[in-house]
DNA sequence: TATTGACTTAAAGTAAACTCCAAGTGATAT
DNA sequence: ATATCACTTGGAGTTTACTTTAAGTCAATA
């Protein structure tokens, strides 16, 4: 699969993939005679963990650390397991303090709707 | 109250503090004579509002605008309704995204848990 | 044959949100 | 009196994650 039709196909674009790979978060894809890049099953795996891990706002350096590790084989499975986990953690937080901005948010709207306004809260 | 206690009663820096007010989300803050400022209840309440919805992402251009609006008044009240329903649908997919990379990576976890580990999958 | 369109590269540029720096003031402790 | 400490300012610097630019290759179509 070519880049574009990649880029199109996950919301991204080329230059966003040339990008990922430039840092090590996927690939090296595989290029044809001409020089242009080749996508397999395999590459689009990774895009699609990596699209996934980014839209909820994990770092490129986190990212990028995981899948160096993980291309060195079994003996970095502890390490591996160890940093999902911290990940793990900064998403529960996050999701919690999203949550909590969106339930105000919620509660706000529904004064709004509801017209009681107090000119001192924000 | 003085800008240091009020940084570390949101854990947030007091140069965050001065940008904030440079920015027109919070103040601006009344000094005494000396210059120095001095934080009213009022203030900690817009502070905690900023914090919340930043902390969850949202964007300091939003709450510039949110916060102008709110000091011109019940004219902007309607306005003020919408910009807020269109912050919560981002919030809304954001924690939908988020919901779903934590899902993911407990699913990983648990992976490497039973010791199920596949070379080809990330 | 010329031009269009998709691809390639390395490197420079951008936006958002801080964060740091240099130089200065004013109150308090030694 | 002098040093220390928390504050002040304007402006420059940093980080993250792209995004754009410039210059070029190659295949297909007018």
């Amino acid at each position: 699969m070519q880049i574009s039709e990649v880029a199109q196909k996950f919301g991204l674009t080329t230059d966003t993939l040339r990008y990922y790979e430039r840092e090590g978060l996927i690939g090296p894809i595989s290029k044809g005679e001409n020089g242009i890049r080749n996508y397999t099953e395999s590459d689009l795996q990774r895009i699609q963990f990596v699209r996934c891990m980014r839209s909820a706002g994990l770092e490129i350096s986190f990212l990028k650390k995981y899948i160096k590790l993980f291309d060195e084989g079994d003996k970095t499975v502890k390490e591996r397991r160890e940093i999902l986990v911290e990940q793990r953690k900064i998403l529960k937080k996050k999701l919690h303090d999203m949550q909590e901005a969106y339930d105000k948010l919620n509660y706000k709207i529904d004064l709004y709707d509801k017209n009681i306004l107090d000119k001192n809260l924000m």
